[in-house]
This record gives C-alpha cells, structure tokens and sequence, in this order.
DNA sequence: GATAATTTTGTTAGCGTTAACGATGTCAAT
DNA sequence: ATTGACATCGTTAACGCTAACAAAATTATC
C-alpha cells in the first residue's frame, strides 16, 4: 500500500497537519521540520494522493483537452504545446477526441467538466449551439477556447485571426496572376466562415466579382476535401486557383487532382491553412497559411492556469489571445511558375 | 454546487446507500426504487464525484497512455484507437508526452501510477533500464505495453513482430535486384534491435555478407534520420538502397537526399516503417512496412481494462498480442523501376 | 519577568462516496 | 405462531487529505 500523510506523522511523531504544510511548501512551518519531513516523505516515497487532496479541495489537477482531430499534426502540437505548460505547474492533461461531431463534443464536455479543473476546448460546435458553452459559466465551468471561440461566449480564447488567414491566402492567389478562384469551404464553425470573409474581402478589394459557383462547400477533414474536389472536377468548370480551408481538405484536393491527372500548379493551383507537419515534403509542397501554434498552446494553457489559479470567475476583461498568421509560399501555389 | 448522492437521498427520503446502490446498478435493490432513484437523479442532473468515489474504491477511471511522440501520426491513431476503447467502458484516457526521453519517462510513469488505474507505455527505455518496470509490477502497477516491450518484465503486449518488418523491408529491396543496402538503424529500444535483426536475417538468407560500414547509428525522429543521411552523404559511398528504421528517419533521409539533389529511388531507394499517415502523398511515395494501428489499439485498451477489471494481478500465462505487419510498396523503394 | 505578539504545531470535522455489517420486513415452511 | 431464509434498506466507519480553528511554544516588548 502507498505511504500516506499518516504513516510520515507517525513516522516522525508530528500531526499530519505538519506534514501536510510541508508537503504542500505552507509559510506556517519551521523551516528545521519542514526539511525533516520532506526528508522523511522522500526517504518513504511518498507520492501524495490527488483523489484525497483533490475530495478536500474541490481541485482535481487536471486539464481537459477537448479536440476535433487528435491525428491531425495540427492538434497535436497544440496538445504539446499545452502539455509542456501544464505538467510542470503540476496538472495533467486529459485529451478527448471529438471528430468534429458535436454531439461527442458535448457528451464528452459533459463528462469532463466534474473530472477537471478546467476545460479547453477547440470546439466543433455552431454559434448557435454555444449556448450550451454560456450555461456551463455561468455555473462555473472554466473554460478556454482553442482556435475557435464564439463571439457570444465570454471566456479567454487563443486563436488566429481567421479573416486575416483567408485574405493573405486568396490575396497572394490574386497577386500571382489568377481571376478565378475557388474556396473549398469548410461547414460549420466560426473559423470556416471567418476565411471564407477574408477571401470574400480580398476579392473585393481586387475587384473581382465574388461567384458563388466558385465556393464549394466541404468538410474540415482530408477525406471531405478530396471528396468535394472529385464531384467538382466531375462537375468540370473548375477553376485556375483554390483557397482551401485548411491544410487537410487541401490534401485531399490534391490527391483528387492527382488521381484525375490534373497538375498543381500549372493547372489548378492550390494554397491551404494551417501549416500541416508534412505540407513541405508533399509531392507538390503545399503552400499554407501558417501560425505559432507553440505560442498558442502555451497561452492557452497559461490562461487556464490563470483562470484556474484566480478563483474568481471573472476579473475584468475576457482575455482574447490572437496569434499572427503568415504566408508560407511553397510550390503548390506555382509561385515562380509563369501564370497567366 | 453539483448534486450528491445526499442530495438525492433527501429529496426521496432514503439513505445514501439506496441511491448508491441504485447508480451502481446493484443487484441488491428493488427494482422499483431503483427507477425512482434514477429518475430523480437523472432530473436533478446528478453527475457522480469521481474523486470521492476513488477514494473509497481505490479507482480513479482514469487510464494512463505514454507516448514517445504525439506528433508522429503513428502514436496519434493508437492513442485514438485506445480512447475510442476506453471511453465507452467509462475511463478517461490521460496522455502524456516522454520526446523519447527515459527520464522523462521514468518522472511521468512515476507521477502517474497512483493517478491513474493503469498505464499504457510506449517505452523508450532500454532493456537494461527496464527493471524500473519490473518493481512497479511487482508492486501492483497495472501496466500494458504498447509498440514496444521488454523480454524481462512479465506484463501483457501488445506489438508488431519487429523481425519481421526488418526482414520484410530488405528482403523487398533483395527482391528488387539491390545487393549493397544499408540500414538506419534506430537506437536503444528492442523494436530497432528487432528491425535490424531482420536486416541481417535476410541479407544471411540471400547470402549477402552483412557489412557493418553499412549501418548508421540514428535516432527515431524525422531529424535524426535527416541528419544521419547528411553525414552520410557527406562521407559518401552510399550504399543502393537503404532501410530506414522507421517512416520518419525515412522522410527525414528522403529530405537530405533531395537536398543534396540525389534522385530517389533512381540513386538511393529507401523503405521505412511503420507507415506514416503522409507517407503515400509525399514527392516520393514512401515504400514502407505496415500494420494495423486501430487493432493494436484496440487490443491494448482491451488488455488494460482486462488487468483492471480482474483484480488479480496475474492469472495464468500474460498475454502478448502480436500484430502482423505486411508490406506496402509505393515508390522510394523503387519498385517498377528499371533496377540492377 | 510578565504580558502581548508571533510563530509553530495540533485537533476536529468534513469533502462525497462505498464496504461491511446490521436492521427490518416479507414470506414460506414447519 | 415460530423459525429461518431471503430480499431490501439503513448505519457506521473509512478512504487520504485539508480548512478552520485551537493550543502550545517561542520570541518580542516594555
């Protein structure tokens, strides 16, 4: 059986108060007990029982992660990243997969809630569905959300600024020489409409007139994106260029491109988002849209920290991290290929 | 403040352990009360306190997973496989992050044992190091390896015969007309001596005189491969064809190859392992070996919950699954091509 | 040197749940 | 009617820890 407080107390003929205060590093201790009780707990190894302390404390010392796609390379840097912030604070990370369906986002959500200190959540969920996200607030649920928030949830959110995103990816399309560009769109969540705005904007600013023929929707897997670019080159009319959601649906477009023997770039140029781990050595190396996803789990596990650490709920102002994305001109764009 | 059992037990006028007894689902309980039981604790949102009822069953329902590298898409879709198990059978699946670090192994397995109700590792231990796990065992740690395992620690398995991926691969490149091959040989862990092993096995087989200058010490990562094949370059006399002890130090070889603008396979063939979820998009398709990522997960899950459930610490012989790998050729190996 | 202020330690109770045992009620067999 | 078997439900204590308060020991103050 594991050593416990009691067995040190005895051990060392103290309360098990003392050793507790020790043990948890307390200021109402005498510096000389204290390091014979740490002393003490080494020599018996002790490990401290998080169910017990977490029962007294209401704590848990446990972070959900919630995520749409754990395979994605995408998702599990993010998860990294958070998981070099937390484990040395002392939590540990507990990672669910919801693969983008909102009922396993929810159910899980649910579960989760009363087995961690906190939540965050890249959320698959609609705007309309994030009630659900403001209910569990204002019950006290901590929350932070990871690369999608919700306009009408308070809570700290680190995310790119998606609008930004689409406009740097159709912009350098438009500065590259092309007129007809198509966007696979993504369904559903804030991300996908916010790049679908910024290619909208990039068009307007350039001038071309925005064709809704030319924007396909599409899911945010690789599988969707190869799907929805096989009916369109079924469909024909493609067009010269294509914005795809993120790095994923772009891949698959590509392999779809691939199967039907169509060129990237010289015939169909393809940028994407999202900076996939393996976008560079792809048969055509992928240009994308990239962002410090390092940075953003760090900030993200540090808000939850923060909103953990102060119990108030809410002291002030929501914090909304955005990290800067940038482009990253690869082949698949047919930068430096002579467009017309 | 969440609803307890108490809660429940006031609100019906019956005693806690009625409605313990009724959430539990206990045999011992009319089944009528039970309806009314859980009726009322379905309406009144009662949501068990995992803390508090670990503590007094010695469960947390948590299972622990740790991986060399999250990142690679490889542990990715095990730990996927292992969550899609566990979380129907009610445990949360606490993931953690080693970067192929025996210390930091040796820390999390340590913090985690009495957090969780098993672990399942991936270990980047060597065998000599591995007597960590045969003291854990022998003090009632539940733990199942995965991917990787020790000949000396008795406690259930579940891998892929390493041998044969070694064989498999270089007997492919035999086959193919290639007689000088090299291999890349991972380090520490028995799944690189087991792959190398099958190198030798089948170049023995062929009657080809093994040549130790043809084996390069290399890490597991994409980078180590990539810095293995620069320094070999650099050296020169490269051999035909090379197998790589796993799909990453493949694309990372395949990366130094290109720069060094060497053709593959036309100069250099190569062969990984362990089929990376990018590896059939990339310049060069990666001829690798592969096995199956879902049922690996799936029995190890499976074996967890089994040394969880029976209480026993060990009843009979221990069980050690072994996946079959097969072969996958694409084109890096150069396959359909004009060898000699 | 007595008292107050401060530091250090101990005691009690409780966190929400279940194990183990005890109590009650029901029914059939004697 | 008495006994016992069985089904159902309740009481008590404990899991390991900490919060809140109480007590003791030490130091400072005049």
């Amino acid at each position: 059986m594991p050593v416990t407080l009691a067995d040190i107390a005895e051990a060392l003929g103290v309360s098990m108060m003392t050793v507790s205060r020790a043990i948890n590093n307390r200021p109402t201790i005498s510096t000389e007990t204290r390091a014979r009780v740490l002393e003490a707990a080494r020599a018996m190894g002790y490990q401290p029982n998080h169910q017990a302390r977490g029962l007294a404390t209401k704590r848990t010392f446990l972070i959900g992660l919630v995520v749409p796609d754990l395979t994605h390379s995408y998702f599990a840097e993010l998860a990294k990243a958070i998981e070099s912030i937390a484990r040395p604070a002392g939590y540990e990370v507990l990672i669910c997969n919801t693969d983008e369906d909102a009922e396993k986002e929810i159910a899980e959500v649910t579960a989760l809630r009363h087995r961690t200190d906190g939540l965050i959540i890249a959320s698959s969920l609609t705007q309309e569905k994030a009630d659900l996200y403001r209910k569990l607030i204002s019950k006290g649920a901590k929350l932070v959300f990871l690369d999608r928030h919700f306009a009408r949830v308070g809570s700290p959110a680190v995310v790119t600024d998606n609008v930004l995103v689409g406009l740097l990816a159709t912009e350098h399309l438009i500065n590259l020489g092309y007129r007809r560009i198509g966007h696979l769109q993504g369904i559903g969540i804030r991300v996908a409409t916010d790049r679908l705005e910024g290619y909208r904007q990039a068009l307007l600013k350039h001038k071309i007139r925005f064709d809704e023929k030319l924007v396909r929707p599409c899911g945010l897997f690789e599988q969707s994106g190869y799907e929805a670019m096989r009916s369109w080159i079924a469909e024909g009319k493609l067009p010269r260029a294509i914005f795809a959601v993120n790095d994923p649906t772009a891949i698959g477009a590509l392999s779809a491109l691939y199967e039907a023997g169509i060129q990237v770039p010289n015939e169909v140029a393809i940028v994407g988002a999202g900076a996939i781990h393996y976008g560079v050595l792809l048969r055509v190396p992928l240009t994308t849209v990239d962002w410090d996803l390092i940075e953003m789990g760090h900030q993200a596990a540090r808000l939850m920290l923060e909103t953990i650490e102060r119990n108030k709920p809410k002291n002030g102002r929501q914090r909304i991290v955005i990290v800067n994305p940038a482009l990253v001109v690869r082949k698949s764009c047919g930068a430096g290929v002579n467009n017309k």
